[in-house]
DNA sequence: AAGCAGGTGGAGT
DNA sequence: ACTCCACCTGCT
């Protein structure tokens, strides 16, 4: 490690590392070293984070605190996006059930391999595959480090999937396609879904999870189930909302609990 | 032992 | 534009 390491607290309140952990947006980098307590992973960066007390503690170094202020989210006011709901009972509901959920800045491309490993796929497997993926590597491989090793993403346990990764690492490597989606959510959506393997679902969950397009809602099997189960089968007034995405986490967390 | 799991592409209307 | 449905694989 090169530099001075830094110790920075944060209120608990709106920032619980447990819930964030089970919320459904981690699929990797994260590991549990004790109660309360990760090592996480972005992109070539470390941190170290547990909750003591009234607070979460991360641990870094120095120069990289602003890059784990943001990775948490911790300028964006959960608060006043609590406060301002709809009047919805259960949306109410799910998000004091939810407090401490943030939605993290996630390295774009971990969320988008993430994400395309996860289509009609199940919690234990994703995990393992992505694991599979990194192999003894400190960090998850770029898209670089991926093409060169393609051949190796068929003994990942991926199934058919393995197909979506290499077709993207190929048109990423000849340069057709590239990884900036800096613009308008609506365009960064159609540009998404024209990748091999991306669909409605996969790409919001990159717009919300990778990109940070808070308005952006995906709606999966459970997200369906709160449509069902909580709104007569309707889709309600707050997946149009400028923060639907949040709302969408902490429903979706909601409903996996009960 | 069939069916399912944080969906998608492709074929057929 | 909209319904079906096969699809890798591991788990129950």
């Amino acid at each position: 490690m090169e530099g001075k390491l830094s110790s920075t607290k944060f209120q608990k309140e709106y920032f619980d590392l447990k819930k964030i952990h089970n919320s459904g947006q981690v699929l990797l980098g994260w590991s549990e070293l004790g109660e309360g307590e990760y090592s996480i992973t972005s992109g070539r960066k470390k941190c170290y984070a547990r909750e003591v007390a009234s607070h979460v503690e991360i641990n870094c170094p120095e120069e990289e605190v602003g890059y784990w202020k943001h990775y948490f989210d911790l300028e964006t006011d959960y608060k006043i996006m609590e406060e301002s709901y709809s009047d919805d009972t259960y949306l109410h509901e799910a998000l004091a059930y939810g407090r401490g959920i943030r939605i993290l800045n996630q390295d774009l491309w971990e969320t988008m391999v993430s994400f395309i490993v996860s289509q009609n796929n199940n919690i234990p497997r994703i995990s393992k595959s992505l694991k599979e993926i990194q192999g003894e590597r400190d960090f998850f491989p770029t898209a670089e480090e991926m093409y060169e090793e393609r051949e190796k993403l068929k003994n990942c346990g991926l199934g058919y999937r393995d197909a979506y990764l290499i077709k993207l690492l190929e048109e990423l490597k000849i340069g057709s396609r590239s990884l900036c989606f800096d613009k308008q959510t609506e365009d960064a959506y159609k540009e998404l879904i024209s990748v091999y393997g991306i669909g409605p679902k996969v790409a919001n969950c990159i717009l919300l999870f990778g990109l940070h397009h808070m308005n952006c809602c995906p709606v999966d099997t459970w997200m369906k189930k709160v449509f069902s189960n909580h709104y007569e089968g309707k889709v309600p007034e707050w997946t149009k909302d400028k923060n639907a995405g949040y709302y969408q986490q902490v429903t979706f967390f909601y409903e996996r609990n009960q």
